[in-house]
DNA sequence: TGAATAGTGTCTTTCAGACAATATTCT
DNA sequence: AGAATATTGTCTGAAAGACACTATTCA
């Protein structure tokens, strides 16, 4: 008799509540998918995780867990990145993926995320099974030089996060977290002609990128190079929260 | 003797997934929330929908529904427009949502959309149950005149489909959705207005508009306004994908 | 001293805002 | 004719690209 419409019509919260049954809802397995960037020699480049299990199982692909039932969905990103990669990285959600074939196994919803981390934080992760896939004119090469294909839909799931990352690229301090805490002018423009796969015209990025109240200046110089040292800038502290 | 470590190694994809079983992992609920913009008077406005059914029973909230086992989440997005708010229109998702405790009946991921609609169709759709909230010195205010509080995390979808729509609108076609299929240059510049929340340079805008590739005259002019009629424009029939 | 890059200056082009003049339609 | 907006033109200032020059460090 509780769940009946007329008794509907004076039903309080907590009564609906109590007779509420979450199985009446078709449940769908959902996981956080994760496209690690990195740039690598001026290139932007993502960490590959080899799939140790069925389907697709040896082949290179996203790394990605299941979203636990008490689990944030950040959570579950950082999960996968620890599980899969073994590297402790901030996650930022962009895209979620669901076609309703997109796994031959189940129904599963992809909440996409993405990490960046500067080069010498990923660089030692390589081996057999963390691979590196590297875009060069527009195309993602995998560790063998050929065109990368991706299992599921990890490709558009990459398309879509380099998207993104070009797309805040101007107006967002994500691509701060592709560089360590102390970064050269240099270091800074290399990471924006990797993201956007074009080069930059050098007086115009430094006025831009210093008057754009992000950075400043360390006092400190870079050693060790070979040449004239530059000037080490960081991100102002106020903005770290917007990487 | 199955799923033994030693079988697993030298079992095929084909044998796997018939011994996979998909209640190994935990499934969660999966619902599609929908902003739907539109431009009414100058100022964003978004159509709610008064809630049904307990939790925040009477309270006008976004419209939503589960995502069925066999749904595609756009389509989920596209019948919870025509269920909620009678309406059939376009949608495309910017983010999810999956906070642990973000309703208070179960865990649930919500995949957020948005849809934007000419205010021609969204005028007729109000009454009792769907209200419009509209946004005014970057405050959202009810049908009330009061600060729009919606219930869940509801506060938040709306802001970053709002943030969302403010980072493409300069790269996408996105805002031609809030217009006819065809418009005056006066039209197109308020929807721009509406969606910045402020004022636009009209020659300069004009200027940037025409030349920007997107739009093209039509020849035919505007008509029963009482002053000097302005040309319709039409956008590019090459870009209607890119809506 | 030479190599290599840092950092700056100048010129030009492009683009947006301010302001205003002219054009067109309806009442 | 007057009201109201369309459309265009001019001036100005800000910002970016092209190009080049000077500065500084290490080998």
């Amino acid at each position: 008799m509780l769940a009946t419409p007329t008794f509907t019509l004076v039903m309080t919260e907590r009564d609906f509540l109590a007779q509420y049954d979450p199985a009446a809802f078709t449940p769908l397995a959902v996981t956080a998918d994760v496209v690690l960037f990195t740039v690598i020699e001026g290139r932007l480049s993502l960490l590959l995780a080899r799939r140790s299990n069925h389907p697709a199982r040896g082949r290179l692909a996203l790394p990605g867990v299941f979203v636990g039932a008490l689990e944030d969905l950040d959570e579950a990103a950082r999960r996968a990145c620890r599980l899969k990669l073994g590297v402790d990285a901030p996650v930022r959600q962009f895209l979620s993926f669901g076609r309703v074939d997109r796994d031959p196994r189940m129904r599963i919803v992809s909440i996409g995320y993405m990490a960046l981390l500067p080069s010498e934080q990923v660089r030692p992760l390589v081996d057999d099974d963390r691979q590196l896939a590297t875009l060069r004119d527009e195309v993602w090469r995998g560790p063998n030089g050929r065109r990368l294909a991706l299992p599921f839909d990890h490709d558009q799931i990459v398309a879509a996060a380099l998207a993104d990352l070009r797309a805040g690229l101007d107006h967002t301090g994500w691509s701060y977290r592709l560089l360590t805490e102390r970064f050269t002018l240099r270091e800074l423009q290399q990471v924006h002609e990797a993201i956007r796969g074009r080069p930059l015209n050098k007086p115009a990025f430094r006025k831009r990128l210093v008057e754009s109240g992000w950075i400043e200046p360390t006092g400190a110089m870079e050693t060790g190079r070979g040449f004239r040292p530059a000037e080490l800038y960081r991100l102002k502290e106020e903005h770290h929260a917007d990487r």
